[in-house]
RNA sequence: GGCCCCGUGGCGAAACCGGUAGACGCAAGCGACUUAAAAUCGCUCGCCCGCAAGGGAAUGGGGGUUCGAGUCCCCCCGGGGCCA
């Protein structure tokens, strides 16, 4: 037989798969559905390994479903709108249109050269006319539902270009392009109401049990609800009244200052006349607007001379303006209690605010605990507080909610750190947002049977700014209600409105009267697995929990089994890394550039030395990039899919090595001869099974059902890399069987048969290869997962260690069944054993049947 | 600063509910085949002592629980993530 030719086997296999229609995809009733989904790519033009390890993690997924019998959907689609094609056509004057489709086309013939099983039939481009429509339309149903409104916002502003910036267009304050200052402007945005539904989306995280800990954390710490006070402290001298609000009410006794943010309208009014202050203010804006680097930098208050009147002690407390409170959270307002809050108590240090311990920790004395160096946010006991000592924090928390609600000072209420989701981008490459200004009626949108509006194809890029605001004709439109002249929006939607459905519209993708009908999304929904990397743990994630959310609030799924949760499991998986290379200069290098020179150095291009740096994520600025094309060109695409499914576990990083690779290339090479040259002669396919089988044969076939079952558990759990291994285990226990006896032929046909489908979802075209080697003209793609034989399964000798004081002195094979005391006597027989105790009495001796023997000897 | 995750051979990693630490692979070494190389095949391969048989200490460090700890608990060190 000839060495294996991957290039030929897998474009015929691909073929193949293509004609016979095997992936594509319609709803059936009769068998359980199974939806797995990878997070789709952005048409960059090229794949990378990151897209190479996500869609075949999903692959493997989708192809061991159909396996086992499910209806599976496993499409594909593109995230098309965005700013890279406006750059593109601005740098290179290709139109963004062109520039995307273009991309797209060469995209998905890499995809489609690494073999993945999606349903093309049901490929979705999210700028394209018949996706945008639809989003048109839910946007409009957004807005009559109450969960779409406008309010001013603040956006970076780049004065040169005259342009809006997205926040990765600014770089230490500067324009990307321009280098200039940005300036911070109010422009009327368009908003999406994702806070009405707070609550709901924090209490949806404890269904989601197939999701990460670690992203269900993260998206609560984001959503950020807290519950407190919000109450009044008026203000000295008749200027006016203070709204305050703070999660901890059951401080309010220990209370040294109140302080407010510089840009509050209070201390604006109480710092008039101030000539400090504008000095302060400014100061305050020098160290940074972020909350992390306010938390960071020092303290530092403004007094402003006046002071508050605590609304329950009916003390005074003087009035600051302070860097460390922030206009955006709350009220702007927070009283400071130096003893219970960490930068209240730098505060206090630094102004030399009284410090009084109200909450006293369990089992300390009241009259004698200190905060001496860092406040005490622990729990604990109420004390120095009137009518709330002796309580614990809760119920001081509750009592002083009470009081200012009988009082008419203040109510309980929650906050949430969540922001509505601002939608607006002043951007050509977007969805346009389908609504129309009106000079008399105002806001008016565009009727359903005129969409979708398009975005026109003539534009021009030469002038900075946004091509939709100065198009010669685009905007002018009737009033749709008057008929009085009157223009369009001419902002575009986030992009990230278009990933937040894609997963319904691939349920459907060919409906053109809607965005999906209720019975395929019923039939679909949700994803069963979803697999991406952890960057979108927050805001794709939440904001796909939010539009299901919206979309259920607006009727378009079906009453009878209303969706809540788009992704009901959930896999993030780690980065590929690849260790980077610099040359005598300082200079990155591509690693397809650099060269071992054997001594454990490297040679760059010309025979210049080069030199190692730190294994990090691939990344074109530090040239550690492997392009999967030429990967697929020199070794294939199983070897490169089961290298990155090999050593790794799928969530954690994974480091690309030429080395890692060539084993599985390698690999591969072995499994095609190990099945077409075997060691023993394949018997007839549907030869029956002998009686009887050789001890030999009967470990191989023990080992194969076994695999079986230790596979389809390791899938099952994302251990594709135990998967693998476990594979391998096989395949060598076969390559090293070499039976002569009558049967054994038998055995080891059902090995190899065994094996080809184990490892089908993982490299399926030399599996396709090998079983129609073995004589089946069925496709894989239609063939059942094998089954473990029960019998194959049980084990009648166990092997266990031996320990005497818990270290192991021998290990012995006892029956599964044997009973302890038999166990225990051979045990004790082992020379091993008896070295070990000899001149020691055997105090107690622990079996565990099945599992060890422990001697205790003193 | 808070919360969460992770530290196991030269490297990537296994080790289920606490029960033989290092499966599987990479790299390395030796050998076979070959005129030679590649490919392939076989053997060795965590550390220390020992020719060996065997023994010792070992899962970031320290302590604890237990007949028995990589695994559970406490403290510390180091790395990463999210939120500040």
């Amino acid at each position: 037989m000839s060495a294996y030719d991957s290039t030929k086997t897998e474009t015929f296999w691909r073929a193949e798969w293509d004609r016979r229609g095997v992936f594509t995809v319609t709803e059936d009733p009769a068998r359980p559905k199974y939806y797995v989904l990878e997070m789709f790519p952005y048409p960059s033009g090229r794949i990378h390994m990151g897209h190479v390890r996500n869609y075949t993690l999903g692959d493997v997924v989708a192809r061991w479903r159909r396996a086992l019998g499910y209806n599976v959907l496993h499409p594909m689609g593109w995230d098309a709108f965005g700013l890279p094609a406006e750059n593109a056509a601005i740098e290179r004057g290709a139109h963004p249109a062109d520039w995307t489709y273009a991309n797209i086309d060469a995209m998905r013939e890499q995809l489609k050269s690494l073999g993945f099983s999606f349903d093309w039939s049901r490929e979705v481009a999210t700028c394209h006319p018949g996706y945008y429509r639809h989003e048109q339309k839910m946007f409009l149903d957004f807005l009559a539902k109450g969960l779409v409104y406008r309010k001013e916002s603040v956006v970076n502003w780049d004065p040169i270009d005259n342009t809006v910036l997205a926040n990765e267009q600014v770089i230490d304050g500067k324009g990307w392009r321009t280098g200039a200052p940005v300036e911070r402007r109010k422009l009327s945005q368009w908003f999406l109401n994702i806070t009405h539904y707070a609550d709901e989306l924090l209490e949806g995280l404890e269904t989601l049990d197939r999701w990460p800990e670690k992203v269900r954390i993260m998206q609560e710490n984001w959503i950020g609800k807290s519950q407190g006070l919000q109450f009044r402290w008026a203000v000295s001298g008749g200027a006016g009244e203070i709204e305050v609000f703070t999660t901890r009410p059951d401080t309010l006794f220990g209370a040294a200052f109140l302080a407010l943010a510089p840009d509050h309208p209070m201390a604006q009014k109480l710092c008039a006349n101030k000539p400090d202050f504008s000095a302060f203010v400014q100061k305050c804006q020098a160290s940074g607007t972020s909350e992390a680097a306010i938390e960071q930098a020092e303290k530092i208050g403004f007094d402003t001379g006046f002071t508050a009147t605590h609304p329950l002690l009916g003390r005074e407390v003087p009035v600051y303006v302070a860097n460390f409170v922030l206009m955006d959270y709350g009220t702007g307002a927070v009283f400071g209690v130096p003893a219970h809050d960490q930068r209240d108590f730098e505060f206090a240090r630094k102004y030399s605010l009284p410090i009084r311990p109200v909450v006293i920790p369990e089992g300390e004395n009241p009259a004698a605990f200190r905060t001496e160096k860092e406040a005490y946010t622990g729990p604990g006991r109420l004390a120095n507080s009137g009518f709330l000592d002796g309580l614990s924090v809760s119920e001081a928390k509750a009592l002083v909610i009470q009081k200012c609600e009988e009082n008419k000072t203040g109510f309980g209420m929650t906050q949430y750190r969540l922001r509505d989701w601002g939608v607006s981008r002043q951007r050509y490459w977007g969805c346009p947002i389908p609504v129309v200004h009106c000079p008399s009626c105002g806001i008016v949108p565009v009727p359903a049977d005129q969409l979708p509006v398009e975005l026109p194809r003539d534009v021009d890029f030469d002038t900075p700014g946004n091509p939709l605001a100065r198009h010669p004709t685009w905007k002018h439109v009737k009033c749709p209600t008057c008929g009085q002249d009157a223009h369009r929006e001419t902002d575009t939607l986030d992009t990230f409105f278009e990933s937040s459905w894609y997963f319904a519209r691939y349920c459907d993708a060919r409906n053109e009267s809607a965005a999906f009908s209720k019975d395929a999304a019923a039939h679909w929904l949700p994803v069963d697995q979803y697999i991406g990397g952890v960057e979108h743990a927050v805001l794709h994630l939440l904001y796909s929990r939010f539009f299901t959310r919206a979309l259920r609030d607006c009727g378009y799924f079906s009453g009878s089994a209303p969706l809540a949760e788009p992704f009901t499991g959930l896999f993030t998986q780690g980065m590929v890394t690849h260790a980077t290379y610099k040359d005598a200069d300082g200079k990155w290098l591509y690693p397809a550039d650099v060269t071992p020179d054997g001594k454990g150095g490297f040679i760059g291009s010309g025979g210049r030395p080069a030199t190692v740096g730190r294994i990090e994520k691939m990344s074109k600025s530090k040239k550690n990039v492997v392009d999967p094309e030429t990967i697929l060109n020199m070794y294939g695409a199983d070897a490169a899919r089961l290298f990155i499914l090999s050593d790794s576990p799928p969530e954690r990083d994974l480091e690309w090595t030429e080395a890692g690779i060539e084993g599985a290339s390698r690999y591969i090479n072995r499994l095609w001869r190990l099945v077409t040259e075997p060691p023993v002669a394949l018997c007839g396919k549907d030869a029956p099974a002998p009686a009887q089988f050789s001890d030999g044969a009967l470990a191989l076939r023990r080992q194969a059902h076994r695999a079986i079952v230790g596979v389809s558990a390791d899938i099952e759990s994302f251990a594709l890399n135990k998967a693998v291994a476990r594979i391998r285990e096989l395949s060598n226990a076969m390559g090293a069987f070499s039976g002569a006896a009558p049967g054994d032929d038998w055995a080891f046909r059902e090995s190899c048969e065994i094996l080809v489908r184990l490892m089908n979802p993982m490299i399926p075209h030399i599996a396709e290869s090998l079983w129609a080697h073995l004589g089946h003209t069925e496709s894989l793609t239609q063939t059942p997962w094998p089954k473990a034989d029960p019998a194959l399964l049980v084990q009648d000798t166990v092997t266990i260690g031996v320990q005497v004081n818990g270290k192991l002195r021998a290990t012995i094979t006892l029956p599964v069944d044997a009973d302890p005391k038999a166990a225990e006597a051979t045990a004790l027989s082992e020379p091993g054993v008896q070295r070990a105790i000899e001149g020691l009495q055997i105090r107690k001796v622990i079996v565990v049947p099945g599992k060890i023997v422990n001697v205790v000897a003193a």
